[in-house]
DNA sequence: GCCGATCACGCAATAATCTCGCGTGCCCGC
DNA sequence: GCGGGCACGCGAGATTATTGCGTGATCGGC
């Protein structure tokens, strides 16, 4: 996974994380290189692990998300091991994060609505193993969503 | 933005948010239709807004995330604009939500690292109109990210 | 300072994929 | 029972992705 990245490399992946949709042509004219030059790296960056794969972005308003901080019993590797393999299962979980502070982990879940979320919170979060209590703050208004990520300082 | 959607758009729309690399041919052999079927409600649910767009994911552990929870002055709908518009303006802001509960915003940044966090921090958060305080919990591990969303109960 | 190796590039041919018009069958309302 | 509207599959044509080849630049060793 080679960090040597030159402008054109953030410049492009700055583009893909926006909108992977175009064709090679259209991004060899936005960053200066041919098609196939632009082939190339971005093949690069797929072997590499850097850009994992592409996905189809749901409109989130069409769903109810909720932020879930989850604090656990015990510090222990094999109770953080169980509880993210519990968690992991739900395919309604959307992220997952393990923080530092007061609290263990952030979990949001997606669900279609507050029945499916009873649903998920009590079978996901309730029953999960080792967890000492939870709070859920339910989103009114997903204002931006993505998995952006800077490539380099701004 | 029709809801009228089959189990076919279900699975087709699991498929695209997990991978949308695949050809339409693929995915007309896993839903069982032809290509051009399969491009046809793709471009539906594109043209219905369901579909935001296709975005590159890039590896999240080449970043430092940050889950900040913030709480504003007042509740006033003009201080939330621009505290909204305050804060997108920043393209290290990967999410922004506003939630329910003690809190106002839950803001994701991503950075390059601490320095760099510390930079937008200072500028983005710090310096927002509005804010009274917020606190930020740093993500050890990106265990799980996604934007998947369910379009129907499990 | 020169030479060879390596790398990324552009170009062009080929292969794969997407796009779209057409004809057919199904379902629903009349 | 009889149209009308839809979504489908098929297939031709256009667009896009892929790959081999030759070239120029950069770098390290001699």
């Amino acid at each position: 996974m080679p960090a040597n990245l030159d402008e054109i490399d953030h410049h492009l992946l700055d583009l893909l994380q926006q909108d992977s949709g175009r064709t090679l042509a259209e991004l060899g004219d936005l960053v200066g290189l041919s098609p196939s030059a632009v082939q190339r790296r971005v093949e690069r960056y797929r072997a590499s692990g850097l850009v994992r794969r592409e996905v189809a972005v749901v409109d989130p308003s069409a769903a109810l998300l909720a932020v879930c901080l989850v604090t656990l019993d015990h510090e222990s590797p094999e109770e953080h091991a169980r509880f993210r393999e519990w968690v992991l299962a739900a395919p309604e979980v959307q992220q997952l994060y393990n923080v530092s502070g007061d609290h263990d982990y952030v979990v949001v879940l997606a669900t279609t609505g507050m029945p499916h979320h009873r649903r998920v919170a009590d079978r996901v979060l309730k029953s999960a193993p080792g967890l000492r209590r939870y709070s859920t703050m339910f989103v009114l208004d997903p204002v931006w969503t993505s998995l952006t990520v800077p490539t380099r300082d701004a």
